[in-house]
RNA sequence: GCGUGCGUAGCUCAGCUGGAUAGAGCACCCGCCUUCUAAGCGGGUGGUCGCAGGUUCGAAUCCUGCCGGACGCGCCA
């Protein structure tokens, strides 16, 4: 159900009566709770054009307006807003559509077939905090594109093909020399890393043995794959521990890692250069590209083949946006990765339109977000100066939440204990990344990330439960509750018109990748659940039986709201916590 | 130097196509558990929306300039 678009169609039809063609209408939820649900506010605008006070514009409007079936009434407040407040007994009829429909109402779009490329860990190392945004933002993205009927392509553009793998596989090989086992010597990532690391920058001969890998690993050398094929196997083993662990939908099968597009390297640089798209310049092949000119008038400087021959991140991109675009056909490509990558995007997109490889109705969209930062405001490292691991900070987020639980008297089983420690745990460490704007630098802080309290996922699971509990002391199947609603009192209003409004942020998430809307919308859609819960008994003495079917209905549309909402987010519920 | 994005309560953050008295959470203060789970609810303290102009009936939001710090700008990804 969109109520608003449902609303503007109403209005606009009015407003073309006042003889004003294509004025824009301003229609959006109300400000504040007096001023009705949705008010209209484009009367002022039209006061000069019409030569008439805004207050007589609006009456004009209100005139005009055919809503009566929607809305119970329509004031005019201030200098000319229109305050709509929605008919309880249309706003009931809605809801209870919404409860009998396995999509809670919500329309299947157009379908267009998207890939999303995000997570994209970097093979050589294990993934660490700055990861979890890519991953969890990406999937949340991918989930709800999938629930409102799109084709959506997963895409793991793990970084498994880069210089640093010279280095590492030359350590490796010294390992397995010693009858080491892949899997033991490259239990921990980080370790390993290091030493090679070390080794690199210090032991006599061995940064050109890591030389000589590179060359022969992009050459295709038989033996040198095997060793690589080994490293990724145990490293790719551990991200997906990580996805396992985060419930991310992300698998094997998505993988398409950079080494993917190793073949199409050549061939494409060949392609930009017979087209005269690409030309050679201090040694390197290069685009020049115009549009993004300083203001001497230097274009922008796009390498695509260095100097000695070796590809770079612009090449890849441009191989993935051929297979894409070009191969798989899609309509609509989403990267997840940080803003500082922005530029590279923006150029890359402007070499694959001319080249063709992006025809103009396929959309291409670089989803930056910002930085991990410390409290200092400076890019986020430990006290020693490394990264935090992923599963280090998904580690503690259970540890903190299992001791809340023991800390409580609660009647769990272990195995009970364990499950909700993990859900709850989980749930607020990505939540607290969800809820904010993709697209800023933000601090990180364990405190906040692992609270449990006020805005954050713990919070919505215990909504969650607190409905479940009802209809289990009830003895009621919740998901076949189809009591008829009527709404009484003023929490049961909101409570009833933010449940109608999920469709609409649904697709704002959709459109724009952004998340933490989603976030904002089930906090609020919880806390109206919560007033609603604290001030309308449902099964205590004294509640009619129709007033109590009514409002068991409205917490079972409220509970399986925000159940596919969070599962949108990639976060689980709880039947008791 | 040029470009991108940012500056909102003590802290962490929302604020969509300009709308009425700028909102949450945390922290702090005061209330609320013999009846649907207190991971909760109600109330309170706390703001020159970086600064200065401009556009507008109306600006945190749009435009310009300045200040502050962040990131990016030819052989890393």
């Amino acid at each position: 159900m969109l109520v608003q678009s449902l609303l503007v169609e109403r209005f606009s039809q009015a407003v073309k009566q006042l003889g004003v063609e294509n004025a824009p209408v301003p229609l959006s939820k109300s400000t504040k709770a007096g001023f009705g649900d949705y008010q209209f506010n484009g009367a002022m605008a039209l006061a000069k054009q019409l030569k008439k006070s805004p207050r007589d514009i609006a009456q004009m409007i209100l005139d005009k307006v055919v809503i009566d079936d929607i809305a119970d009434k329509c004031e005019i407040a201030g200098p000319g807003f229109i305050n709509i407040h929605l008919s309880t007994s249309w706003l009931a009829k809605q809801l209870q559509l919404a409860n009998t429909d396995s999509r809670l109402c919500v329309g299947r779009q157009l379908p267009e077939k998207i890939v999303v490329d995000y997570s994209a860990p970097n093979l050589a190392k294990e993934m660490h905090v700055g990861h979890l945004r890519s991953t969890i933002i990406g999937d949340a993205v991918v989930r709800v594109l999938e629930f409102l009927g799109h084709e959506v392509l997963r895409q793991n553009h793990m970084g498994d093909w880069g210089t640093q793998f010279g280095m590492l596989l030359a350590h490796l090989s010294d390992k397995l020399a010693d009858n080491q086992v892949a899997s033991t010597a490259l239990s921990d990532l980080e370790d390993f890393y290091r030493e090679a690391k070390v080794r690199f920058d210090n032991e006599d001969g061995f940064a050109d043995r890591a030389r000589d890998y590179v060359v022969k690993l992009q050459g295709g050398d038989e033996q040198c794959l095997v060793l690589w094929e080994q490293f990724i196997k145990v490293s790719v083993s551990h991200s997906e521990e990580v996805y396992e662990k985060l419930n991310v939908t992300l698998a094997n099968a998505h993988i398409m890692g950079e080494s993917a597009y190793n073949d199409d390297l050549a061939p494409l640089v060949d392609d930009l250069l017979t087209r005269g798209i690409a030309e050679e310049d201090q040694g390197a092949k290069v685009v020049f590209i115009p549009e993004l000119a300083d203001k001497e008038g230097k274009p922008a400087v796009y390498i695509i083949q260095k100097s000695g021959g070796g590809y770079l991140y612009a090449t890849t991109d441009l191989a993935a946006i051929r297979y894409r675009c070009g191969k798989l056909n899609t309509q609509r490509t989403l990267i997840f990765t940080d803003a500082r990558q922005a530029l590279h995007f923006k150029q890359t997109e402007i070499v694959a339109r001319k080249a063709g490889y992006l025809e103009e109705t396929q959309a291409y969209q670089h989803c930056p977000f910002g930085m991990m930062l410390g409290k200092d405001g400076k890019p986020f490292k430990t006290r020693t100066g490394g990264t935090v691991k992923l599963s280090d900070l998904l580690d503690e987020a259970i540890d903190r939440a299992t001791e809340l639980l023991s800390a409580r008297d609660l009647a769990h089983s272990e195995s009970e204990l364990t499950n909700i420690a993990k859900t709850v745990g989980i749930g607020a460490v990505k939540y607290a990344d969800l809820s904010k704007n993709r697209t800023t630098d933000y601090v990180f802080d364990w405190d906040t990330m692992l609270s449990f309290e006020g805005n954050t996922a713990p919070y919505l699971q215990y909504a969650y439960t607190r409905i479940r509990s009802i209809f289990r002391k009830a003895g009621i199947n919740a998901d076949s509750h189809e009591a008829n609603i009527s709404l009484e009192n003023n929490s049961e209003m909101a409570l009833a018109v933010k449940v109608l409004q999920f469709e609409e942020t649904l697709l704002s998430v959709a459109k724009d990748a952004t998340p933490h809307t989603l976030c904002t919308y089930l906090y609020e859609l919880a806390s109206l659940f919560m007033r609603f819960y604290e001030d309308s008994p449902i099964l205590k003495d004294g509640v009619l039986p129709e007033q109590k079917g009514s409002r068991l209905s409205l917490a079972a549309i409220s509970a399986k709201t925000l159940k596919q909402g969070l599962d949108m987010l990639g976060i689980e519920t709880l039947e008791q916590m």
